[in-house]
DNA sequence: ATAGAAGCGGAGCACGTGCTCCTCTTGAGG
DNA sequence: CCTCAAGAGGAGCACGTGCTCCGCTTCTAT
């Protein structure tokens, strides 16, 4: 998917470095305005032309993929490292929420990422992801403080809800949608009676 | 903001069936594929030129408005009178999320509106539901099943949030967004201690 | 230093989409 | 029936956006 860097010979010293600028100034452009900006202000950002950048990504869409692997790939692992250094289950849980949602909610291009993935066949996010919530999960509900019903698959939807909320109120809205967070963290408390739907 | 129907002389007969034709090819459409459709299709399916459309409706987003309205008015007064003829506060407050998330949110057009109006001033939208939520609000914290804490702003964020979950699973995983609406009204439950961050 | 391959730039093309323009049709009052 | 203004229709324009083409430049191996 992304352009291949082991098997051809190396890329000549300015090209390498114009690969790195568009990718940066791409991953900028993408958190501010979404996966719809004009490829034009991507190139012109990382200061190469046209040809330049779609040599590097033959397809606006291989520049997103790859932007995107980037972004979550090391988000997930931050994300991994914070939740194997807290000893509290549900500390640990709560704090990923407050940290993913606080973070990489105001990468619109990420969050809309996991918009599309949802009906079809998960995507590499979701894959990424998964083993980090896995545990999360296991480890609170071996706690007794998440209730037992609750699927990996539940909170990762979750996440995904409540990234396009916090898009949705912009970031001087913060204390709207930490209310939002408070209320489903509450929610999957182990306290309650009512058990959830299952198909 | 729609065509004055009161001011001018009656339509022609021709004109005021070309005008229904459109407003109903155009709620189908819009439904189904969101606002992002092509004019022409709509033209197409109401059968008439696109000079008519335009006649009827200087700009897609006149069009797209009056539709909105029409759909969102009739089934906000819906809900109220399901509300209304709910006894227990509870029911109805439950009540209220499961048909609007199974009726309301197949509409994709209208989940979409949620989406643009939450950081500027409320829509016409939110004008029209926020009666309806807030007597809900209101009647279940009376009866002491409903956190005292949650606002009415909460509940309609939640709606908007909910909304957007139920599109991004699809009809078929209706087990999936309900068990996600389930945790969310556990959350609004009054047997919690945690407080919800105010501003 | 020099050849030639690898890389660069940006004008321009293809195409989708909102909207207009102008001619032809049709309903309704006399 | 006849008239004519209100209405219908759909080809075409303007414009934004993904992507290409090809002459020019720059790096690097000899």
């Amino acid at each position: 998917m992304a352009t291949d860097t082991s098997s051809r010979r190396p890329l000549r010293a300015d090209a390498e470095r114009n690969r790195a600028a568009i990718i940066e100034a791409a991953t900028e452009v993408l958190a501010e305005q979404g996966s719809a900006v004009d490829v034009r202000e991507i190139a012109q950002r990382s200061g190469v032309g046209m040809g330049t950048l779609y040599r590097h990504f033959p397809t606006k869409e291989d520049l997103l993929g790859t932007v995107l692997d980037r972004e979550f790939t090391a988000w997930a692992g931050a994300a991994r490292e914070a939740a194997a250094g807290t000893d509290d289950p549900r500390a640990a849980l709560e704090g990923f929420y407050e940290h993913a949602l606080a973070t990489q909610a105001c990468h619109r291009a990420v969050v809309e990422a996991y918009g599309h993935n949802w009906s079809g066949p998960a995507l590499d996010c979701a894959r990424l992801l998964y083993p980090v919530l896995d545990d999360l999960r296991t480890r609170a509900q071996e706690a007794g403080v998440l209730r037992a019903d609750a699927t990996t698959g539940d909170l990762a939807l979750l996440l995904a809800t409540l990234s396009h909320t916090v898009q949705l109120v912009g970031d001087h809205g913060a204390r709207v949608w930490q209310r939002q967070l408070r209320i489903a963290l509450d929610g999957l408390r182990p306290t309650h009676g009512t058990a959830l739907p299952t198909g």
